[in-house]
RNA sequence: GCGCCCGUAGCUCAGCUGGAUAGAGCGACGGCCUCCGGAGCCGUAGGUCAGGGGUUCGAAUCCCUUCGGGCGCACCA
């Protein structure tokens, strides 16, 4: 909403410049610190006090005499060392609001084209943990503010099936545990928690004899072929880890649209494609002497942004003839832009509405007019450690001479999550300082496990509301399903948390911090609209209007418009340009924080304000009006951020 | 050695393309439920924005530098 009137007053300023001053000026726009001082402002007459030597202040006045002041705006003032400040006419930009939809398609927004997001990227040999939760929560919210901004988007889980990481694990089974294949397929759930253990375990083993790393090597050949009991072990490890992390991402409401396997990009080839363009184009070389002899790889010692670098060759076809995962990336990346010429075959997966690449089978169903890949914009969600893997991938296309596609390849890098020295010493770890979790130690918090206590905190402090046996003051209360409430704030605690934090700083995870329903949280933000909800509950029990026209609030009082109710109306009218925002930088948090500060200023306006009590009609009018736009505006950001909004709490 | 990220209140962190008095949450202390639900609100205390230079009318923000901390720089993913 707010992006209009910055341009209207932009373009008033401008000319404003043009006929006092004679200049051609940009102004920038911005919304000032306090309500008081106004409502949009701009420092122009700062920025050209040195072009024209004169005063801040005389220019800005100079200024306002100038300037015609644009319609919805009831008056220019001069502020502080020379801010020249825009008032709405407040009632009639608030009755705009009433009905504006929070977050709407965008104007940027090229509606035939497609955007790939990939996240989440598992290795299917074990538990997820927090990291992890990071990574999912990060993609999802990505997603959601895509689609919400009218952009068609494609959700893709990269399943790495035939790595190091999967071949660990079948040797811990079948050589460390001497199980075979039925054996692993008769374990009981959950699976993912016994594979945790024995990935660390195997680790140790390992260590105790190195010699046993022969196994990895076969198993990791019997991966790629795909041939053998190895791989029948690895495909079936796979499959099951796979299902459960579907289903601990569901408990956080994150889906995809297309599991994609490296299995397949093995079994079809892809890679062979891509190696003939790549050798096509020179982008790649055999290597005749030195370290790298026997293999091909990738010169970077021309690119500006590899200086430095002691080996500027990555190798890209070992010289026993297998393929790095750069080599394999590269090719996946050519295929989500449609440039590798070839495609996978797809199917259900489980029999549910996901889509997995799989070979086709008669009775798997094919996917039809579903088309998968083709995107203008790939977004790959992976975390900060990996940013030379993926300027590498970038490097390759641009080799490749896609040079549009090199650009659009974006890697979405985010800091990892480490445990904080309190909650790695209550886990049992060695907590000195902040500590990284380790699959391979086996050292981490299991998403599980965090969600399990999440909900059991949630319904603990329900029961402590509601009373020992559960039931509320009424009977719709009571007949509520305590556990799938208990769920709901447990999704926004976590979900709330991923989503506040900068990417660029490591999370150290506290389990206080991260349970807490308190302040900035998930629940908080709840909370904010199960009262907003209240009201209107309250007001139609009393017979009273539970919402206020447009056209009412338009015919009320500026006066009627306190600062901290105003407040509220314009921090509401920024959602769009806040989410555009965090989606063009990836800075997925300013959507987090936006909501707070929706919330906190909602929260105080409920003490202040009370609206079912109020005789005056004019003001309860306006405080109905606030609140109509506040509920609108945080549940568009909730949607956002997958905080679902319960009902009552 | 080269590159990237971080250093702001006791703790965890915001601070938008340089701008108005550096803000939240947690913790501490003190208040507020005969009044729309206290998962809330109001107030108090707490800051050499790591240090030092520079650019500017103006720097937490931009540049240089020093010091701390993290992460990369594989024929591993």
């Amino acid at each position: 909403m707010l992006q209009r009137e910055r341009t209207i007053v932009a373009g008033a300023l401008r000319s404003a410049l043009s006929q006092a001053f004679g200049l051609d000026h940009d102004p920038v726009v911005e919304v000032p610190p306090q309500r008081r001082l106004g409502d949009l402002a701009s420092p122009c007459a700062l920025h050209l006090a040195r072009e024209l030597r004169q005063a801040p202040r005389a220019i800005a006045t100079r200024l306002v005499e100038c300037l015609e002041l644009p319609e919805g705006f009831e008056r220019v003032t001069v502020e502080g060392a020379g801010y020249v400040n825009f008032h709405f006419a407040r009632s009639r930009f608030a009755a705009t609001m009433i009905d504006a939809v929070p977050v709407a398609r965008s104007a940027s927004v090229d509606s035939r084209s497609k955007v790939i997001v990939e996240h989440t990227n598992i290795n299917p040999n074990k538990a997820a943990h927090i990291g992890h939760l990071r990574n999912a929560v990060l993609g999802d919210v990505l997603a959601r503010a895509l689609r919400q901004l009218g952009q068609t988007t494609e959700v893709q889980n990269y399943i790495d099936d035939t790595g190091v990481q999967v071949a660990d694990v079948v040797v811990g089974f079948l050589d460390l545990r001497g199980c075979s294949v039925a054996d692993i397929e008769a374990l009981p759930e959950p699976f993912d928690y016994v594979c945790w253990d024995l990935y660390s375990e195997v680790g140790r083993w390992y260590e105790a004899d190195p010699k046993r790393l022969e196994l990895r090597r076969r198993t990791l050949h019997a991966l790629e072929a795909g041939e053998g009991r190895r791989a029948e072990a690895g495909r079936l490890l796979a499959r099951r880890i796979v299902a459960r992390h579907l289903a601990t991402m569901a408990r956080i409401d994150i889906d995809y649209d297309l599991l994609t396997r490296e299995s397949e990009i093995l079994r079809l080839d892809f890679f062979v494609a891509a190696f003939e363009q790549l050798k096509e184009t020179g982008a790649v070389r055999f290597e005749e002497s030195g370290k790298n002899a026997g293999c091909w790889v990738m010169p970077l010692a021309d690119s500006e942004e590899f200086q430095g670098l002691e080996d500027p060759d990555k190798v890209i076809v070992r010289s026993d003839g297998t393929v790095t995962y750069v080599g394999k990336d590269i090719a996946y990346q050519l295929w989500k832009f449609g440039l590798l010429g070839r495609d996978f075959e797809y199917a259900r997966f489980d029999g549910g509405p996901l889509w997995e690449t799989a070979p086709s089978e008669p009775e798997a169903g094919d996917a039809g007019d579903e088309r998968f890949g083709e995107g203008s914009r790939v977004i790959n969600v992976i975390d900060a450690r990996q940013a030379y893997l993926q300027r590498i991938v970038r490097a390759g296309l641009e080799a490749l001479g896609h040079r549009d596609e090199a650009r659009d390849s974006i890697h979405f890098a985010y800091e990892m999550v480490a445990l904080s020295a309190r909650t790695a010493e209550r886990l049992g770890f060695s907590g000195d300082a902040r500590l990284e979790m380790s699959g391979r130690k086996g050292i981490g918090v299991k998403a599980d496990d965090l969600l399990d206590q999440l909900e059991t905190k949630s319904r603990d402090e329900i029961l402590e509301r509601r009373g020992p046996d559960g039931t509320d003051r009424d009977d719709e209360a009571a007949s509520e399903d305590i556990g799938v409430l208990a769920r709901q704030i447990a999704v926004a605690a976590l979900r709330f948390f991923m989503a506040r934090a900068t990417t660029t700083r490591v999370i150290a995870f506290d389990i206080d911090d991260a349970t807490s329903f308190e302040g900035e949280s998930g629940p908080y933000l709840q909370y904010s609209i199960v009262r907003a909800r209240n009201i209107r509950r309250r007001l139609r029990e009393e017979g009273l209007a539970q919402e206020v026209h447009r056209s009412r609030v338009a015919s009320l009082p500026d006066g009627v418009w306190s600062d901290d109710l105003w407040d509220l109306v314009l921090l509401a009218s920024q959602c769009q340009e806040v989410v555009e925002r965090a989606a063009a930088t990836l800075e997925l948090s300013l959507i987090a924080r936006h909501a707070v500060d929706l919330a906190q200023k909602f929260h105080a306006i409920y003490h202040r304000h009370p609206i079912l009590h109020e005789q005056d009609a004019d003001l309860r009018d306006a405080r109905l009006a606030v609140t109509q736009v506040f509920e609108r505006s945080l549940q568009a950001l909730a949607q956002i951020l997958g905080v679902p909004l319960p009902a009552r709490m």
